[in-house]
DNA sequence: CTTGATCTGAGGTACGTACCTCAAGTACCA
DNA sequence: TGGTACTTGAGGTACGTACCTCAGATCAAG
């Protein structure tokens, strides 16, 4: 059997009340009796049995996740995650929600979070695009003891607030050796097209690409980005003239999470050749196009990933615990039509 | 607060006692008994605290992985991340170890399966190359009541047991596919490299592969799989008659796991272009290989996955649940060299 | 040596579930 | 109607940790 707290207090020559102190970082405990219990959990491979530590603090960890309002499919892929971490953590103690919020009116979302009180919430996951305001808001939430995360897009100086997703530079770096490679021997254009430049993500995403395709890919050139404002027509609009200009487009990248506009805009214009597509995130749009053949290819972030480590950053954060910041790395994943299926994978 | 069974007797109007015996199957229940309680737990929304179950009961779950012995750089990875698992999980009652048996005797697999009895073990993840008498085995174990699951390669006829690890059909047929991408426009032959063909997962890839490679890619042609059995002298002398049999060889897929043998193989050869090279895990070799531009890309499944995914199956058997199979499909993963680095990922 | 502050030990209760025993209840059959 | 088998209830203990109180020990400074 594993060692307890009492065979641990044995062990240190200490009494179960200061192991208690030691262990969970009460005051009013000399350097000597500290040591002498760290001592003794290293030397008999003491580990605090979780259940029992959970049932003794009967502790409810409630989180909100803050989603944007007019979401794409992506932003639903999340909610429903949420649901169903929430289902499967509640034997643990947890209990996730997720709310909606502005998506653009900095204010309103300043206002929600100025609204939230320690009493009904723990801990925070926003995903809200980047102003000063919202950044200030967070703090003031930290600073009030509510732990918050930053989703996906993030601010700009995170102010030790901690942030889940994946690494957009080296999205549209991955982004941009897809379209190199399947590009091979072909000289011509990239289009871009994203919902709006004003998304930290795809600022980042451009970068990376610009990065790789001008080493490595001299023969591809890069259009500057377009923006759809997730609005059809004017996808359409932007997209029709784009063509018209050039030509010689080779390769699409569709960089914000919603693709259903650009794919539209694109749905009836003619090019010389088929172009190679890329688009992000997986949606039953972006599945369907990748399985019809449309998308040749998909980055991805897993969202149930995103959604879990979102909450043990928060967990940690209430208990005080740090967090390998690198274990968090939410993977950038590439999808084409024959690794698809895999994609329903393991909660991990 | 959560609804506990006090609440859950009480909405049930039955006695705790009964609610227990529902709750964990006991027998002699009578139906009314068994509907009114599972209705109140509809009704309140009750969900078992794990944390108290588990104290409860204070079980160990003891499960062994059972690797191959002379094992390649990818079974290490496997077992450091049973290590690290061991870790995680100690506080939860797991109790996880692995243990070396022979690559390809099964006599000595057999009288190694033989060996394990119940009270030393709950479950066990096996490794092993199909073979009728390990099959056997397999059952005889589970019969005495220890789980089984099979780890990446499988058995034949699976004969009920479950397996963790990725369609290796449909991982050859992501190979395929890149390579037929990366390969736009050149026509010419693939070499296709592995350890040994009588393992399972090479079979299926290579299945996987010429699928999609005579379906959508004409302008290519695989070659006969090639075996190194593990020896890079073997290894070098095959590859070099291959290729001065086939100068037009425009790509290599090197479909076993262990890739050192291989790559020393291709290290001295010359073709014509640099071909696009494919293999399968990431290890540092591989690593390696993919950011110096060695090789193009990696086909991978995570070993975190693989490892706690074996463990989720192995204990649902113990405790009896029964699992989604498709909740533990592991993902087919696609590595560049731009996404590489993010592949350290949650344990999730 | 006294005083006050700091530290330690003893002992208790609580968390929610699992599992046990025993008595009492119900149903059915002969 | 009595006997038997099945079903239910009451009450208990146990799991390992958290957190509380209070008395007593130890220590430092005056």
């Amino acid at each position: 059997m594993r060692p307890t707290t009492k065979d641990l207090a044995v062990a240190a020559g200490v009494s179960l009340a200061s192991v208690d102190r030691v262990l969970n970082g009460r005051s009013g405990v000399r350097k000597k009796t500290v040591d002498a219990v760290n001592e003794a959990i290293e030397r008999i491979g003491f580990v605090r049995n979780l259940s029992a530590a959970n049932l003794a603090k009967s502790k409810q960890y409630r989180f909100l996740f803050l989603l944007p309002r007019h979401g794409d499919l992506f932003v639903s892929e999340l909610s429903s995650h949420i649901e169903e971490a929430d289902a499967a953590l509640k034997a643990e103690g947890m209990d996730l929600r997720y709310q909606s919020i502005s998506q653009n009116d900095p204010h309103e979302i300043t206002r929600a979070l100025d609204a939230i009180i320690p009493e009904d919430v723990d801990g925070i996951a926003l995903m809200a695009p980047e102003s000063p305001q919202v950044r200030d808001a967070a703090i003031r939430l930290k600073e009030r003891g509510i732990q918050v995360v930053h989703l996906i897009s993030g601010q700009q100086d995170m102010s030790g607030l901690d942030f889940v997703g994946i690494d957009n530079r080296a999205a549209g770096a991955t982004a941009a050796r897809l379209i190199g490679r399947f590009c091979t021997g072909r000289q011509g254009k990239v289009m871009i097209v994203t919902e709006t430049m004003n998304a930290r993500d795809s600022l980042e995403r451009r970068f990376g690409l610009d990065e790789v395709l001008t080493t490595d890919f001299p023969n591809l050139t890069a259009l500057p980005s377009m923006e759809t404002y997730g609005d059809k027509e004017r996808a359409k609009s932007v997209i029709a003239t784009a063509i018209k200009k050039n030509a010689d487009i080779v390769a699409i990248y569709i960089m914000s999470s919603e693709a259903r506009a650009p794919l539209a805009g694109l749905s009836d214009t003619k090019l010389q050749s088929k172009p190679i597509i890329l688009a992000h995130e997986l949606t039953d749009r972006t599945r369907k196009g990748l399985m019809s053949g449309e998308l040749d290819a998909l980055i991805v972030q897993n969202p149930g990933h995103l959604v879990r480590s979102a909450v043990r950053l928060l967990r940690a954060g209430v208990d005080g615990r740090s967090v390998l910041k690198s274990q968090e790395q939410i993977r950038i994943e590439i999808l084409v039509k024959e690794n698809l299926l895999s994609e329903v994978g393991p909660d991990t």
